[in-house]
DNA sequence: GGTAGTCATTGGTCAGACCAGTGGGCCCAC
DNA sequence: GTGGGCCCACTGGTCTGACCAATGACTACC
């Protein structure tokens, strides 16, 4: 095992603790350190890469901060074993990933209720509104026209929802899943599928039923994103 | 802008580093530091803080890792900006004139689903935080101290659940609602509803069984609500 | 044989010094 | 008056060495 010292040339572009963090980390990852193995001592660790030992702890810092080692006051650092699973998955996300999750997870928890309340409170006018978009919908439309008339349609239930709040919020996570939105209308059976979704919410909410309107919302937003997620495993539509 | 020092009781279970991280980005999150802002040098933030400058460096590390600030040798740290997405909803948001039942309503919604992934995702330093609010919390605090005690429990809770919107949001409904919360403060027996609330949702939590904290919460709410308004009916000063 | 105390080891924290970019202000030459 | 260059205060970066606190093995005692 070679902790040796790390090239002092190198050292120009990063600061020390960088430095040692990428070293210990090739070793780890390299596999001459496995999971479970005991890291040297602080101090020793530190002479022998010729840095100071807060140099060093930085490097710790940020190793444990990736979950790449453990440490114990009294007992010294060890290799972590490497996570694998869910939480793993999650951590490998890109930060664009993480934010339409964010947004879908509320969006998930927001337009459910939208229903309900609109099924509770939607007024005459919000009725008419929501029945001219049905109107217009068919599955003939140009992805283009469908998306909009989509957009459209969860607008105006959240109008009719009669909470300023609500409204902004399905205004503001409809602007986020945009792009993964698009997906599903790409295809004249993703628009079918939103279509028939909205008819089924807006039966729900004229028959001033909220729980079969919020039921019929949560169907819809997992129909949507399974046709979505068959279309296209590339999120970049331009 | 108060960066004034830790309550120095709770510096048990955690790093003074890691104290002042979760210090700091509260803070962040919070609003009272904003996107931009200039943090004081790291000599004098750590001895506004009561800790040395290591354990203070160690914060922002960690701060850094999560790219909640940058720092820039010779120029300070700043703030980063927030994710796009937290920054538009806080923008949108805050612009609007809320009415109270609105906002309640937007609450009633959003809580017990942060309530639920928090027990699905809590981090162990989320635990930790809560844990220590609830130490700190008894029916014999002030009206002001239960108060904010308050807010910091639900504001940590969000944290918790690993969604900035969330968080972003708790902190909105919290301050519409401010007002009405600070009534079921003010008598011995609220402060000690909401104390008990808040116990049963850091057990669910803490057990990792979502739909029961989600429930707890709705039940907080629920009682913490009745107890408001009867003190709003008959308002008796402490 | 078990138990309580001891102590070396390890990470945690602190204080203070000096190094190394940064940027604004001052001064001089033009 | 203006431009350029130097200087210096300020900020983060790094190092040193000291002491605190948790751990666990070892030891002496019962």
């Amino acid at each position: 095992m070679s902790f040796a010292s790390i090239p002092p040339m190198v050292r120009r572009s990063r600061s020390v603790g960088a430095e040692v963090a990428a070293h210990l980390e090739r070793l780890i990852t390299s596999g001459e350190l496995r999971a479970g193995d005991r890291l040297p001592a602080e101090r020793e660790l530190a002479a022998s890469l010729n840095v100071s030992r807060a140099s060093l702890r930085e490097a710790m810092f940020e190793l444990e901060s990736k979950k790449l080692i453990e440490r114990h006051q009294g007992r010294g650092s060890v290799v972590a074993e490497q996570p694998e699973g869910v939480a793993q998955l999650y951590e490998n996300l890109s930060e664009l990933d993480v934010e339409i999750a964010n947004a879908t997870e509320l969006r998930d928890l927001v337009e459910p209720r939208i229903a309900q309340l609109a099924a509770l409170r939607a007024a005459d006018s919000n009725l008419i509104s929501l029945e001219e978009v049905l109107a217009r919908s068919h599955a003939e439309l140009s992805p283009e026209e469908s998306l909009a008339l989509d957009v459209e349609f969860h607008t105006l239930l959240a109008h009719a929802a009669q909470n300023p709040l609500l409204v902004t919020l399905c205004t503001m996570t409809t602007s986020w899943t945009r792009n993964t939105r698009e997906l599903g209308h790409r295809t004249r059976q993703g628009r079918e599928v939103s279509f028939r979704g909205h008819q089924a919410i807006y039966e729900a909410v004229l028959a001033r039923r909220p729980a079969p309107a919020g039921a019929a919302m949560e169907r819809h937003l997992r129909e949507v994103r399974e046709v979505s997620s068959r279309q296209g495993a590339h999120p970049e539509p331009a």
